[in-house]
DNA sequence: ATGCCGTACTGAACCGGATAAGCTGAGCCA
DNA sequence: TGGCTCAGCTTATCCGGTTCAGTACGGCAT
């Protein structure tokens, strides 16, 4: 079963392979009539460009590449990725880009991977995920002149074009609203110290709960993993003084906190509030259902896979921001009992 | 910032482009000391081959497809699909084969992107997930003589390559577990029914609850959404005679099932025992931690990767039996408690 | 010296589109 | 009627590899 090529469509329309190549592409050079007997005939015999033989005359991919860069425990659990990825993939494949994916095991495997994709002309453009504190991946993706769209921020993207939000204004706003609760000591599970995203929550959390005087807050630091939200709860809820409020970094940590505190007596929200960072379907999974911070990441996906399209398109690298991830109140948080 | 093709090479190495081809491909047709040569220069300058000009001559896309056919809320939160992609992915990379993902949202529109795929020549075969009863994607990749391997079955998959697991052992394993703690009303919470899977699970439990003289085992149906398993459950434990031991068809129902018995008053496993089918991390998450029937799912992806390309360089359709689940006890199983 | 063979390479065709440049005939105006 | 323009095509070249059909040359047997 051979699959038509263009030769094929121009010898049944009796046109030249050029007429063919200009109806597809609605350039001017043939008349309606002819491109709609050219279309025509293309569509009966199902035919359609072989994306490699574009590529290389129009010297563009027609895909973008995505390196997901965390150990795969940690990627599978969190809805974020997977959300996230759905979003890019709408927004491409209504434009009929393909999405490439890696796994890779670290930042450096991570560059490679552009360097392969680069020489292989493989992708037109990369969404780069989880950006760090002095990334090497930004000055190696300038290097390549590879366009990018940095999915984070604000800062430390060097010329590439990103897309942030403004997760210091959400942090913010869990805060204010636990101490509008009654709460004084309240702590936070971070996830990883390396993340762009996590310090800038990391200063923003000391920023509030300075300007509020929660001389008892505490920040502990964890992994991502609900493994390690558990321990750090279990931590935190053991040590004297414990906190009446937690804000987890992801909403994996945030269930294994709740379910540690429940292990320890303790009821949610009566002895424990906790808000969780990303809002997903777990956290109207578990009961209670866990105050959140949530925002539309399919949404973020696609907003970003736009921007990445208009990088590709030749337009300004321009640092874009995405809708603020905004407080969902649900049954896990509540005044703090009186002790 | 040019990028070096085949012709730099044989530029700088003082040959023809046919013999830098020979040489970067391992052929015979020149001598050991040249293509080493070559091969230096070739590193040196950065060079490496163009994936779209390699796939135009050499009519191979160097790429596979995998298009998933959820609702992107589904998608998102159960782990099954990312852990699924970083196993396939893994082995791919390994061999220097791209990943082409797409999300679609029908079996209909999937067909559409098998064909835009084949007809793009943009990837040598895809891996199809989900299979469903009387699937229409199977005939639709038969006709298109796409290599393809089915994830799922036995049975249903046509003519095309597959890889299954015996759900059904692992099924009937679960319930003879749970009736050796001494359960007799067991019920089931199974995903969406025209899904292959759920089926053959369905029949297997019909099978082993009636050899059992389980003559009060119920199935109940429900979409694998957190929320639908909630509700399922919720209408299970409201019934007069309600079940003391759960099955559900996922962790993720699994876990909103948890959480509606707790809210209802009643202890796990004390009162209700659960058991998950696919054991993610979510399970160790809550408290009590789930049981669940469990088996490597990256190995899973890894497998079928592996015999994809093996389909796709020729080698006969043969259907793979993978390891069977297997269950791994934890503390939401318990023998119930008399009433 | 001649013929033959195998090795190591070269040159050119080809994959399937995009596109610049060239050609043709109809329509218009002077 | 001749010259000009321009729409509507065709032709040829290019993209960057792979591959097949030569070709040059050294070595060996006759």
């Amino acid at each position: 079963m051979k699959r038509p090529t263009i030769a094929d469509v121009a010898r049944r329309a009796g046109v030249s392979k050029g007429a063919v190549s200009y109806a597809l592409n609605g350039q001017p050079g043939v008349s309606e009539a002819t491109r709609q007997r050219i279309l025509a005939i293309a569509t009966e015999i199902g035919f359609s460009r072989s994306s490699a033989a574009r590529a290389l005359s129009a010297a563009t991919a027609g895909a973008v590449g995505l390196a997901l860069c965390r150990p795969a425990r940690t990627l599978g659990v969190e809805p974020f990725f997977m959300a996230l990825i759905s979003g890019v993939e709408a927004e491409l494949s209504a434009r009929s880009y393909a999405l490439t994916l890696q796994v890779v095991a670290d930042p450096d495997a991570e560059i490679a991977v552009y360097q392969r994709w680069w020489g292989e002309r493989r992708v037109d453009g990369v969404l780069v995920c989880d950006l760090r504190t002095d990334d090497r991946r930004i000055s190696a993706l300038e290097q390549l002149h590879l366009p990018a769209v940095v999915i984070g921020g604000p800062g430390g993207t060097g010329e590439l074009a990103s897309l942030w939000s403004d997760d210091a204004a959400a942090l913010t706003e869990a805060v204010e609203y636990l101490v509008a609760l009654g709460h004084r000591r309240i702590a936070r599970v971070a996830g990883l110290p390396e993340l762009r995203h996590t310090e800038i929550r990391t200063d923003a959390f000391a920023a509030v709960c300075q300007r509020l005087g929660l001389v008892d807050a505490v920040t502990v630091w964890s992994d991502y993993t609900g493994e390690e939200g558990g321990r750090a709860t279990r931590r935190l809820l053991s040590s004297a003084g414990r906190p009446t409020a937690v804000v987890y970094d992801n909403d994996v940590m945030a269930i294994a906190g709740l379910s540690v505190a429940q292990e320890m007596g303790l009821t949610v929200p009566g002895d424990l509030s906790i808000v969780a960072w990303d809002d997903s379907p777990l956290c109207r999974l578990v009961h209670p259902p866990l105050t959140a911070l949530g925002r539309d990441i399919a949404a973020y996906g696609a907003h970003a896979a736009r921007h990445l399209l208009a990088v590709v398109a030749g337009q300004p690298a321009g640092r874009v921001q995405d809708e603020t991830p905004h407080l969902t109140p649900r049954g896990s948080t509540a005044p703090p009992r009186q002790r």
